[in-house]
Parts: C-alpha cells; sequence; structure tokens
DNA sequence: TTGCGTGCAAAGGTTTTGCATGGCA
DNA sequence: TGCCATGCAAAACCTTTGCACGCAA
C-alpha cells in the first residue's frame, strides 16, 4: 500500500535474485537460506522471512498455503508473462511446476464465474497430479514407489 | 495394503466422527485437538497424528500439503459421493469449501490430459478464489480490508 | 494374554518476535 | 543523522518419536 515498499539492500536483491532465478518452482525458507549458505552469502532466517513477507505485500511474490496453516512456498510473480492468465500444474511426483496456457482453461475460469459464481483466483490455484514423463516412468514400472525429492 | 487396519477405539470413533461432520471442509489436527477438548473428550496431540495417518492409508481421509512441506490439513473422504469425480472451490475470504459439480471440469481434466499429457487429480486440486457472497460483499464495501478466520 | 493404541514428555523443525547493531537514504 | 533492515537468540508453534501403560480382540 506504500509506494515506496523499504530500503533496497543486499539481502533483499539475492532473495529476489533467488526467486527470479527459480521462478518455475516453488520455493521455501529453508532452500533460500540452505542455497545462500552454500554460495556464501549466508542470510539470517528472520530475514528471510521478513523479505518475503514484504515481497507479498509489494506483489512480486507470491506465498501459497493449506488454508490458514502455517507452513509456506512461495513464488516468483512475473510482471510480464501474464501468470494470472495461466494456470499451474504440478507434478505430484517429481515436483516440477508447468505453466499450462491453454485457453480452455481461460473458457472453465469465466464458465464458474458466470454459471457458479465463483471467481477463480489463477496465481493462487495449483492443478496436482502426474506429468507425461512421470506416468510414462510409472507404466513401466512393477508397482514400486518412487520417491523424489528435488 | 492391510485388510483389517487396527483396533476400533473411542479415539478413532471420535475422529472419524469430527470429520464426517465436517465432510466439507479441511481440517487441521490443531482444530481436532481444540474440537474435541471443548467437548470433554480431550485427545493426546500424537494420537490424532497417528490416527489420521491411519485414516489416510485406510483410504477414509484425505492429506493436503504443500508441497513436501510440513503441515497439514485434512478432509474426509466420502465412499458414496464421488468426491474423484468433481473438483473443490475454497474461497480465500470466508474459508467456505464449495463442492462443484460441473461436467466443464471434467472436460477440462480430459483436455489437460489428451493435449498436454498432465493427469489432474481432482482429490488433491483446489480451486482458489472468491465465492459469490463474498465478492457481493466486497462490492457493497468501499475498498476495506475483509479478514475472516473461521 | 497379546499386541496395538494411547498419553505424556521430550525431541526436532519451522516460523515469529525482541533487541542491539549495521546500513541505506 | 534518522530509520529501516539485519542478525542473533529466544520464544512460540507444529509435528514426530520413545516409552510405559491401557484396552481391544
Amino acid at each position: 500500500m506504500n509506494g515506496s515498499n523499504g530500503y533496497k539492500t543486499k539481502q533483499r536483491d539475492l532473495i529476489l535474485n533467488y526467486m527470479t532465478a527459480h521462478r518455475d518452482a516453488h520455493v521455501t525458507v529453508g532452500g533460500i537460506s540452505e542455497h545462500l549458505a552454500n554460495h556464501g552469502t549466508p542470510i539470517g532466517t528472520a530475514t528471510i522471512y521478513r523479505q518475503l513477507e514484504k515481497l507479498v505485500e509489494q506483489g512480486l511474490v507470491r506465498k501459497y498455503t493449506v488454508d490458514s496453516a502455517t507452513c509456506a512456498c512461495f513464488q516468483y510473480v512475473e510482471p510480464d508473462r501474464k501468470c494470472h492468465e495461466h494456470f499451474h500444474l504440478k507434478c505430484e511426483r517429481c515436483g516440477k511446476l508447468i505453466h499450462l496456457e491453454c485457453s480452455f482453461v481461460g473458457e472453465l475460469a469465466s464458465h464458474v464465474h458466470k454459471e457458479h459464481g465463483f471467481e477463480i483466483d489463477p496465481l493462487r490455484t495449483v492443478f496436482y497430479g502426474v506429468c507425461r514423463e512421470c506416468s510414462e516412468l510409472s507404466e513401466k514400472l512393477p508397482a514400486g514407489k518412487e520417491e523424489n525429492n528435488e
């Protein structure tokens, strides 16, 4: 709500950098912290939380939560690419985040709005499921569980 | 994986009861704990976690997470109503969970599957946005922030 | 009686907060 | 120089785990 939202600090840049570099992923505070520590530029956890909060306020970053639960994934919001015009698919197996550019979804959104009175927030909504690669993979496998973390 | 999954205990019933009573909502361990305590039947937190884990294994309850983050919302899975044939809308303002019965969504799912190779998991996927009531409400209000917690 | 389920307490994580210091404007 | 941002440490939570006891089968 404030024109100039805070100072421009080294830490802010580092975090924003990380966010833009990982624009195709949902990142966590732990992930940022670990990455920066590994790159010789460690930042206090509290700072990361506080900066992310500000970035969310400024609309540069989006926070994903399950209801009001305390746990947070963040994602960079791109000013250019109209992320509010497409949806995100998240593979439950490999964790990949896919940006779905598809007119069908837009139609769905307007249909749901007109017929059901519900205005879908594309930025907030994530479709969970299984991506092509992973479903092909599981067809070839017998019946095991695949555990993949990034 | 196991035919008879564990014993039938008072605590299990209490939790399952709560889950079915709140079938239209995402519930948290904290919520269950508080509710049971207020009703004179307090249960240890650890028990709630362990029971929910079992209920998830048995397919009676579904767990929602944000990626691999540690934080959990749960929801009862109804054996009769085919929850896997419809999607859930969640209002970001009032927290209401809406079950959307709509053929359009089914079409979307098959389209995304055919054209984009991604198999959407309806049980897991939640559309976030603003419901009719809340959007009508905000039209009447000047420009304030509405803070609603359940 | 057997063994799973429960409760309590402790441990392990994550997120938030307080306070003195450092850095941007 | 005046504030805001940072870092550290502590606090507040949430979730998991260990162990002795109770209860279902």
